[in-house]
DNA sequence: GTTGCCATGTAAGGTGTTACATGATTTA
DNA sequence: TAAATCATGTAACACCTTACATGGCAAC
């Protein structure tokens, strides 16, 4: 998907140095990289190349120097252009489900414990979703509408597990009735 | 994730050649992997390195010959034991949401087009995964339970892509209302 | 004086993709 | 004879990850 237009947002909103970045990726949850140095650095001084954004090294009275990018006109054309591509359909990858393909192996014991894990790990994920969200912290909210999507995407990760940890119920219910037969 | 395993799955249920895996992946939805020649080819090279699957030729009067993979004991063990571990929280990777997060500079109709090319997308994707559910080839059926697990694995992809149009009519509606202020 | 945060960067490797190369056989 | 399918493989590269290197400054 390119985190460079991930990048090109986050500038858009304001201008930021890298560090600042690889911190916002690394918090928050609905930016899914990790936010490692290798990646935004290189990213950053590409993106400068391609004249997308420009660099300003501010030497701070405390603590060291750093770079603040700005996004250009340029830029700003670019991450809009991007923004109305037609969407691709999302990419699920979820290891739990290959899993679950080749459980049958499994003694109904393991299978249950098997799908227990899985189901602390997503209502963990979806607390940490709802924290997130409440705390609301690095969202733009330029704008009324601006806010509305922040929350409908919020919405839509939080809605995702919550309908996950329904599946998970449906599953277990399913596989109790048929170890009863 | 790493396709050994979902290989190894496949392998488990029956011999197959390295072909065989290639048209699988590419054309299971629910196996997200593309299918392509480089990393399935690879990857039997690396499984039969690790004894985790043999390998025969096969010379076929009709056709080319082929190198049918079938899995080992120690290949059986191993890939138990990944379906034994803790599973990860699923990693959702909708780049649609990105492009959300910054939509906020874009005209109202703009931004209608654009969630209507996602809705499309979303549907699309539905409908193809209910027919592969429906025509249900290439998937194991050894046991009762078996065709239990494989049955909720689509549910659950199904169910992803209904919940998301449900969440895209409220975006709506409230982009809707918000307009009208 | 060691831990932790600010700040920038590099090295190495994992995982996956598209595109291409090769060659035989079947189908239109 | 041109295209599609069967079958195996390589090359190049995109994207992302962990781990490491460097250095200053602050706090305890």
């Amino acid at each position: 998907m390119a985190i460079q237009y991930a990048i090109l947002g986050f500038l858009s909103w304001r201008a930021l140095s890298g560090y600042d970045l690889k911190k916002m990726f690394g918090e928050s949850l609905f930016f899914h990289w990790s936010g490692n140095s290798n990646q935004i650095y290189k990213t950053l001084v590409q993106l400068q190349k391609q004249g997308l954004v420009t660099c300003e090294i501010l030497n701070q009275e405390c603590g060291p120097s750093k770079k603040v990018y700005t996004i250009t006109q340029k830029g700003l054309v670019e991450l809009r252009t991007w923004v109305m591509t037609s969407p691709d359909s999302p990419q699920l990858r979820n290891a739990f489900l290959v899993q679950l393909a080749w459980a049958d192996q499994l003694t109904p014991a393991e299978l249950d414990a098997l799908i227990d894990t899985y189901e602390h790990e997503v209502h963990m994920q979806m607390l940490m979703c709802e924290e997130q969200a409440r705390r609301n912290q690095l969202t733009p909210a330029r704008t009324e509408r601006e806010t509305y999507l922040w929350h409908m995407i919020s919405d839509n990760w939080i809605g995702y597990y919550k309908a996950e940890l329904v599946w998970i119920g449906q599953l277990k219910e399913g596989l109790k009735g048929q170890s009863a037969r």
